[in-house]
DNA sequence: CCAAAAGTGTTCAACTTACACCCATGT
DNA sequence: ACATGGGTGTAAGTTGAACACTTTTGG
């Protein structure tokens, strides 16, 4: 075994999801290449963004700065949660062909460090959002390729798992929000819904959860009440959560 | 940016946690090299359980066989917590002096992808032990090199985290236990002591726990009954909780 | 006046917490 | 007989779940 044995391709890969005002959504970029099986022939779909990470990088920049390149957006919430490295992510050969067209080398394997990150989609929005980039719902998103759909399960376990000891629902939202939206977001991420008098009892007594004196406006409704997240008062308030699972 | 400045080294480490009768142990394996500011002179000290991945072997595969073949142990939980990749993790001289032992070249970085492992310390000393592998108290610990300090803190947090979502401490028990042991492995994971008596009226009703009609034998005390887990019947039964950070 | 979403309270059951003494065994 | 850890119950407070109607606004 030599040293060259012993190097590998990196990339990193983003799963960012956005809240609307009904649900989650996953942003993906198109890629665009000719299909290997039918010369001619330009296959376009949609994947995560990501790319590889050059030996000087460190991998959290390197996420960001991918993320940055492909989609135009650079302040978000975002967070390590697991590395794919089978031997088997690459054996498509569509998704080889497409490789080519990025690095044309014959590649044996590449490990991708996957990020989860969390942002509201208006907030995406004004960050002019690349040409490349969509937004999909998650209840209705294309077929994935390499190990893509497996990545999203795992960052969909990965961002329930932290919210169990952190509220990140916060980073889905604006500013200021109403509680229908914050429950919309946890239900997102829950994938369940909640029943809306419990929740509201429920939250009505997290301390960093403030109230304000403002309410929606031009909606055709009664308005809501906005609230705020401090993260001060969260920080302060915080204590660590002693149970076990059943 | 051409293809050899998007290769990198990486490794897996492992960080074993083993369950005595008091509190959690760690097992790491001894290091033993020339020190480079001091020629002559020859450093022990402990490291995780950790080498270099080949390019056609698996991540969970390579950690599996970078375990038994540092620690002599190859049946074990172990799960991917967290991969490290930062700029600065082999700046110390003398980490890179004993990585020029293994691997005789001039490394820039080296990313690792790290696990936890989780193992009842007498089931492992009975899988012949490696002779350069010892066991630490996680309360005594000795300096730990490269950035395993950080690695360590993280892991304890990916335990406690994944205790959350399944029982995982039946992985630190021997086949059958005493609700003292059970105890006890919570409260290594957790960092806290807990009620006795609340503690067992808790588990009492957890249905996976079976009671056996056997005691302990020769203890200076009152023999505990004996317990086992039943992955069928937590399999069966259980649901995901729904709550969420407060 | 209609549609749409906001906002609100009670009851019952389940769970959490705090807390102290006797028991069975080996030496 | 003593040392060691095993084993047990209750009361008070808190939290969770189920459940339906009125209010405010814009169109």
């Amino acid at each position: 075994m030599n040293s060259s044995d012993l190097m590998h391709h990196f990339t990193v890969d983003c799963v960012v999801f956005g809240m609307d005002s009904h649900e989650l959504n996953v942003l993906l970029v198109q890629r665009e290449f000719e299909d290997p099986d039918n010369p001619g022939n330009i296959i376009k779909d949609y994947k995560f963004p990501g790319n590889f990470v050059s030996f000087s990088e460190d991998l959290d920049v390197a996420a960001l700065r991918v993320l940055r390149e492909l989609t135009g957006i650079s302040d978000i919430y975002l967070e390590q949660f697991k590395t794919f490295g089978s031997l088997t992510r690459l054996s498509n050969p569509k998704d080889r062909a497409w490789l080519k067209t990025i690095l044309p080398i014959e590649l044996k394997r590449i490990l991708t460090v996957a990020y989860f990150a969390l942002i509201p989609i208006e907030k995406a929005k004004q960050e002019n959002l690349s040409s490349r980039a969509f937004w999909f719902k998650i209840s209705d998103l294309p077929t994935l390729p390499f190990d893509h759909p497996e990545i999203l399960k795992s960052a969909q376990k990965a961002v329930l798992s932290k919210l169990y000891q952190d509220p990140v629902v916060y980073e889905l939202l604006p500013e200021k929000f109403t509680l229908t939206q914050l429950q919309k977001s946890y239900e997102g991420i829950i994938g369940q819904s909640l029943d809306k008098r419990n929740f509201r009892k429920r939250v009505s007594n997290l301390p960093y959860l403030i109230s304000l004196n403002q309410w929606q406006q031009n909606v055709a409704h009664k308005p809501a009440q906005l609230y705020r997240f401090s993260k001060n008062i969260y920080e302060q308030t915080k204590k660590d959560n002693l149970y076990f699972s059943t």
